[in-house]
DNA sequence: ATCTATCTGTGAAAATTTTCACAGATAGGC
DNA sequence: GCCTATCTGTGAAAATTTTCACAGATAGAT
């Protein structure tokens, strides 16, 4: 084993990782780690902290070598392994999602859609492939699909969530409102939109001044 | 000053928050440590030892009281003081929270929408008034708007940010792939989609078991 | 080559968060 | 009333995470 990285770092570096890439095709080649901070809001001890995690990386007066810091990011979690994704429930967000560009943009490819309804489907307007719901263990397994976005309605996200699953599907990113909890390796993330409502008002009510972020964790 | 809850402690209970409030309309009237673990894959000295910072509940061999606990969370954050919400950016993202059912079923009232495109508001279908985004100070104020759902495009975040706080502003959820960080007290909450996708491959990377959750600072 | 200013890398300290273990409380049965 | 089974509440221990402080490294100037 390769040495474990804690979450809280890996959840820092995936957002220092989207600096980088901005960065990148800025004018200066290199970055420091108070720049990160004044950037990210992520303290520059704690930043030195995280990176040194990754193994060593030349330093210098100048900083961190983007390029260099940016590849060195991407290998240790493999990020330039390419992903293929689906979306699941075509409503308003799940067909946001399934046309978004961030995360085109980011080099994820969403190679297929799902929806119960088959007559919403026919209507839409997409180069995207899109399957009844029924076909989901399917379709996963066919096009090796390994990250899905659930958009469905709350009482078929439990199901929906089975049916990736049994498909071999890697990894889930929720957005409904259900907790969806397995013993297995299939690793989620929840998006609880209400619920970022609920902690901003829970935030003011407590201090007004605490951090908020978590992603992340998430909405 | 009551005493500071912990961000993870606010955030676990904002998920327990959910849960009671699926379980209010159930057949029975009390929820154990044990049963709330199992439902949300927190632990149950967890549970309860987050509950006990809200003060003390009466305790029972059945558990907590399902509507007594409900109350107390809903009252040490304020959950329901109302809120006024809008959204600034209409493209496919942005009307999907405009008309996003789970937002107006929680209680959050969207009471308007800002986009640059005069033209693709008139074409909107919506209730919810719409104004372009130069208006943002004038109306956040006039219709007295406590929290902005941010979809805008990337190079127009942090301006429309600060639309927003000079406008009084208190919480911003950003959908948006740019950093927002302010001094003031302005809290935000950022759901980047992307470092989701990010977060899942190199959880998958790293060892495959990691927890999975965040927003799930959130989306 | 030496000096200086600027950064990183990291062991150790501090702070925070989670886990544990068990005392105390409650409801039901006898 | 007394006993038992089931839970909570919580101080203390353990684990994790963040912060600190400073040694070491680099690049440029003189």
């Amino acid at each position: 084993m390769p040495k474990t990285i804690p979450e809280p770092t890996i959840e820092r570096l995936c957002r220092i990782f989207r600096l980088l890439d901005e960065k990148e095709r800025g004018d200066t080649a290199s970055i420091s780690s108070g720049a990160i901070e004044k950037e990210t809001g992520i303290p520059a001890h704690t930043v030195r902290k995280d990176i040194s995690q990754l193994g060593s990386l030349k330093s210098g007066k100048e900083g961190y070598d983007i390029k260099g810091l940016k590849d060195l990011i991407e290998n240790t979690f493999s990020l330039n392994v390419p992903r293929r994704s689906c979306v699941v429930g075509l409503d308003m967000l799940g067909s946001a999602m399934l046309n978004n560009n961030q995360i085109i943009n980011a080099g994820y490819k969403i190679v297929a859609g799902f929806d119960s309804n088959i007559n919403r489907m026919e209507m839409m307007d997409t180069d995207i492939p899109l399957f009844p719901t029924y076909e989901i263990e399917k379709k996963v397994r066919e096009y090796s699909i390994d990250f899905a976005i659930i958009a469905v309605k709350p009482e078929k996200a439990k199901e929906t969530a089975e049916k990736l699953i049994r498909g071999g599907i890697k990894g889930i990113i929720n957005f409904s409102p259900v907790i969806l909890n397995f013993e297995d390796n299939i690793i989620v993330r929840n998006i609880y939109l209400v619920e970022e409502f609920r902690l901003l008002s829970a935030m003011i009510a407590t201090t007004g001044k605490q951090k908020g972020e978590k992603n992340e964790e998430s909405v």
